[in-house]
DNA sequence: TTGATTGCAAAGCATTTGCATGCTA
DNA sequence: TAGCATGCAAATGCTTTGCAATCAA
């Protein structure tokens, strides 16, 4: 049973659109990025997706990936995350819940969710200082459940350097 | 009527201790960096502060300013936060309060805020997820009083490159 | 005396830019 | 045809590393 949202353009009319409307022209390159971003719901770094364009297209430079990522974020069709390992990640933006981030030090493991609650708490902070909210980005970080089992070494910190060994996406609803 | 906080021991101290359970060594530079990173009530960058230590002492290198941030942060006296420009700030962290940031994405402004059902929240949130929860980022980006009122252009989003042009810090009480 | 620390220069990374060439509208 | 887009190489900005000399314990 499929259910048709109707009422929403589709991502790629979203991308032609923004692309008519800053005077900008539509090529083969954008095209294929977007497609292959598309169809990968993870988070992926422009490194990442330079990879995958490459298997398509193995003419297409990591510079055109750089853009047309950035291209994608002013037309609100993807988001820039940062974990805390100094990169810059990607991520579905249209038609996609707003989520945070809940990240794992020891393994890297990423769980998306949604919490109304802190979200209006959030609102609310802002205006008592004065201030219009326009974006906002919480991250929790912590141990998971399997690493607890496992491991028992200290805690490791943003600043001591763990880097994450997987990076598993969990969608959970509110 | 100053109040004097017994029970607690002062950065000095902290980072004295820590380098003697690490057998690291104490040099001039450590003291110098700390000293001046002690009595600057900013966020900062390396940079920032090996300009400031480059004022009482020009042989100090970058390379130790960077190397000494870690070392504190490892002590327990520095956070580094990041505001999405791609820097790495820090502030201090050893018996102040933590909080989070508030950022204008016209001027730059920083105001530093503390609610203590946001806190609440995102342990719950992290326990709900099985997660033991170390630490946390909180930034909520927005439009401060004083630029709603001189400006009129669209919000600038983390992506188009906004640079903050000041940077203030206020700090307020939960 | 030993080994941690320093500062310089060079290397690393992620990202951006200059520019000649190519291609869309 | 005009001028945006591309891809390479080079530049950038922040941060880390190699290494010989220096210095604390």
């Amino acid at each position: 049973m499929t259910k048709i949202k109707e009422g929403y353009k589709n991502e790629k009319e979203i991308f032609l659109e923004h692309i008519q409307k800053a005077g900008l022209r539509r090529t083969a390159q954008r095209d294929l990025i977007l497609e292959i971003f598309l169809k990968t719901e993870e988070h992926l770094t422009s490194e990442d997706l330079y990879w995958l364009v490459q298997k398509q297209d193995p003419s297409v430079g990591h510079t055109t990936v750089y853009r047309t990522l950035k291209l994608l974020t002013e037309a609100g069709l993807a988001r820039e995350v940062r974990f805390g390992d100094n990169k810059t990640y990607y991520e579905h933006h249209y038609n996609h819940e707003h989520h945070d981030h809940l990240i794992c030090t020891e393994c890297g493991k990423v769980v998306e969710f949604f919490s109304p609650e802190i979200e209006a708490m959030q609102d609310a902070t802002a205006h008592k200082f004065g201030f219009v909210p326009t974006h906002h980005s919480l991250r929790l970080w912590g141990i998971c459940e399997d690493c607890q089992q496992t491991t028992h070494e200290s805690h490791p910190s943003m600043a001591s350097g763990a880097q994450p060994r997987v990076r598993v996406k969990t969608v959970v609803g509110s």
